[in-house]
DNA sequence: TTATAATCCTACTATTCCGATAGGATTTAA
DNA sequence: TTAAATCCTATCGGAATAGTAGGATTATAA
């Protein structure tokens, strides 16, 4: 399952995208918005800001605002931050690559390429799709 | 992130079907060679019987068995039993449909076609994989 | 018939993670 | 100087996960 905070990460970015060239917009609006609440929200756009998606602005007339084009936003690059790894196992993960505390051997698990597919195909979607791409719909 | 009881299930039908043809197997065979709580996979075997994938024989050299063959026992199946719905967000499950408590309209969510596609990409693998794919390797 | 070996079943527990909240510190514009 | 905003750390309740405990039941075989 997707987190809540996920969910609301993206949902943020998406507003935030839409107000490009404006003013900063502030955690108070885009929670308002879209029926987050407004500390949880402040946490996430915190990592948001931190993983360089986000520039913020402080004190009055502050706000958040984006730092990078959003058709250069890809989704699996929010995903990491928000979500952790594409894998389901951490022993197929590429960024996050663990050794499967279970397993004696990788190369004889049954459970290992079903992971592998798995992993390419969702990294497959999350590569192609970009902020933009939410943006749109 | 794959649950241990997902992951567990799907080694422990992989050295069932193995001895696909033989005395039933016992879970404490099954623990001890994959490295599993015994009492554990008690519990998670016997989620795997009453999904109708294994059968089982109570008493002095009873076990469990496949009740199915495992080109025809997909994936997907398994996964829905074991790990719950292929969808990240209820909204967009085929078997689990939900609507999500934060969403007013589906149709304006600018997550929404992201997690169809993250769905449909893992459908297709997960019906194409059957339990006789996981033995092959 | 009795001992043994196995599944079956219910309940409980420990730990971790998630979602959210609290309370202020800091910064900036008007 | 005041108000409005982000920033930061800590905490907390509830749910889910992973595992444990203890026995009830069933079947085999001596």
């Amino acid at each position: 399952m997707l987190s809540k905070k996920t969910k609301y990460g993206l949902k943020a970015l998406v507003y935030v995208a839409k107000h490009k060239g404006e003013d900063p917009v502030q955690i108070g609006a885009i929670a308002k918005s879209e029926n987050i609440s407004q500390k949880f929200l402040e946490s996430i756009m915190l990592t948001l800001r931190k993983a360089g998606f986000l520039g913020s602005k402080k004190g009055k007339g502050g706000g958040y605002y984006l730092r990078r084009q959003p058709e250069e936003i890809k989704m699996v690059e929010v995903m990491r931050i928000l979500e952790g790894p594409v894998s389901m196992v951490p022993c197929v993960s590429l960024n996050f690559y663990e050794k499967c505390d279970d397993c004696p051997d990788e190369t004889t698990c049954s459970v290992h390429s079903l992971m592998v597919q798995l992993r390419d195909s969702n990294l497959a979607v999350l590569n192609k799709n970009t902020l933009a791409d939410l943006i749109a719909e």
